[in-house]
DNA sequence: TATGAATGAGGGTTCATTCAT
DNA sequence: TATGAATGAACCCTCATTCAT
């Protein structure tokens, strides 16, 4: 699962790989810096010449996880379907890109909870960190302004469908949290060796869904 | 050195309906066992009178959210009612307890990365550690036993309901990963201060589920 | 978060020289690791760079102490000379041994207890742990061998007097314990400042012996 | 080893047994006040009761060994023999001491350190702690006073034996050192189960050292 | 870039000790 | 007397982070 970069110089990308699929197994608490600088035979110290700190190189994975997914959401909410094909699609690219991808999605999902609490920045901070700490925040609100539009196509779609008929009257916030729960649980249960492939589940979590949606 | 202007004694239900709380917030690598203690205020040395360890406080945490439920949908299964019945019910009786007990309910699904870490008995053994921890590990033993039964009843209901034609034929796996992915979701997103309540949320939930499977 | 006023960067060698020392005034369960680091110049959690963990350090300090004397007795017994300037020689090497490194000859003496614990693995035991921890056993067991060894040597050359005739016929078991306790015995009592230089003292006590052996 | 007092009040005698056979086990950082409140079926909390603190136990335990050694040996010193023979029967009673009381005799060696560390009276202390402390203080002279004695009976037969010319002319100080330490050690390597009886090796432990003092 | 050595800050845990019952 | 509950202090150890090389 870790890549070995066959000693050759390390790439930031290499790092949020190897980062995600640590992260994934033991979350972010329990994941050192040595753990993750392990995975691509270096050391914690060096870690540091590509990310200023472990929550930066976290918010990484996430930003990652998260543009990844919605590179692949987007264009189906922009594009002409009906409703219940994009939701089906929708339903699909993720619950795939999660299965594909377990680390990056679930780290996505599981390690907010680091992210969201406010930490100052280090109390002995010269000018210049506080400028890389506001850096910092800024990227982290981003990461939330993108986690919001991902949660927000969901709901839109929904929305969509019910006001054009296509589905049956239902509350779309609690459904999104509905839909969106059952996704990201697949992170956890998933397991590539099991009886059924990615692609097999997610069209059944689709269906199910649609189902429970149709007018 | 030792004073003791604690207003009453602390049970040891107190200490883990606390936990349960801060845990949830905080994850278990987060939380410290200072944190625990404060919300009990005590101090956390005081906290190994009544448990022997961290995981030992977990533990309880989770037997005790996990028997809650338990204890509220066993009695459904083998009640005498058509499958959807049956299923709405323990939809709504899981969501509900989830959104009641927010603490222990969530605190029962995020933390079994934690518990599931193999750990060897303490250091300092003695005859009498071992003997202790052999005890914990039966317990904790006995914990997944009861978690195992949990999501048994779950596919139990559902697999009959296929079998009887109450619902249309699904992956009975499949199925009962999504609707506990759904629930054990609700802990991260419900607010009490929200705009619906539990049971609104739990009978919504359970009319998309029912929908998505019936014949 | 991390300065360095050290003057040079201390060798392994320097913490166990620095430990033999603590170890021998204090004791082992009584000596912390503050108190070695803070002889030479490092914080406690710097010794974690360097040794594993107290015991293992405990054991480099033993181990030191040990080969130490045994390079010295070896040769003797395996030299070709008279049953009792064998043993005039080792009784010796071995006080003077403990005069002059009173530090790693007692703290050699004094702390077996604590290594004779048999101590299970650390209980956050990844695999990676299990194999250092089974790395220490067997160094462990090492020490011991050579421990037993150093005994067994004393015994072997009383034991080859005895049947020589060069001594009278004693309990070679009960005489070992005897002598060897009166020299560790020394690091208890010996100061530097003393009356005696250990020379002197040295060759007293082999004379008591010799004498007490002369066939 | 340990009296169990038929669930009956237990007297500050059978503390003062139980809690030198485990200080010998452990050696006296290594053993809490749990462990010997256990061993006489107490809590740690009943044991101050019937001492002040862990020192004040660790102190009768000392007191109560040394006591019982000088007492065997005082009435031989000031019995009217010829100086080897005294020596003999002191030698003897000394090593059958500890070897029938080992835990007694152990303790006694091997734990002075703690005793010798000097220890501020507690910074919060009121005129009666202050007096009792006092008192601790008086205790613990007395107890070295009568160590010293012992030390000062066997060096004092010995010099005595020179003059005499009953002895050839040694070393009184290191002679009786290398005595006292070979003697301490039977507490650790003695064992009941052992080939020899208690009184077998302290003959032969007396042969040993008469013969080498012997004009 | 990469790393070995170092460190401050804490976290879990133990322990001697106190006090109300 | 005995004990359960509580606590402050201290200990071992880990970890994110820094810096000279």
């Amino acid at each position: 699962m870790a890549r070995k970069p066959a000693d050759q110089s390390v790439s930031r990308e290499d790092i949020i790989l190897a980062a995600a699929d640590v992260l994934q197994r033991k979350g972010y608490e329990a994941t050192t810096m040595k753990d993750i600088a392990a995975a691509v035979n270096l050391t914690a110290a060096s870690l540091y010449h590509h990310f200023r700190n472990k929550d930066s190189l976290l918010l990484a994975v996430m930003e990652a996880g998260l543009e990844l997914i919605l590179g692949r959401i987007r264009p189906i909410v922009y594009d002409d379907l009906p409703s219940d094909h994009k939701l089906q699609q929708m339903i699909c690219a993720h619950v795939i890109g999660v299965t594909q991808n377990t680390a990056v999605g679930a780290a996505m999902v599981f390690e907010i909870r680091s992210l969201l609490d406010v930490k100052s920045p280090p109390a002995t901070a010269s000018t210049a960190d506080h400028q890389s700490y506001a850096e910092f925040l800024e990227r982290r609100a981003a990461f939330f302004t993108a986690r919001d539009e991902f949660e927000y196509l969901f709901r839109q779609v929904i929305r969509e469908g019910v006001q054009n008929g296509t589905f049956r009257p239902v509350d779309d916030g609690i459904f999104t949290n509905t839909l969106l729960g059952a996704h990201n649980w697949v992170g956890i249960w998933y397991k590539p060796s099991g009886r059924l492939s990615g692609d097999e589940i997610a069209a059944m979590m689709a269906e199910f869904f649609l189902r429970g949606l149709k007018a």
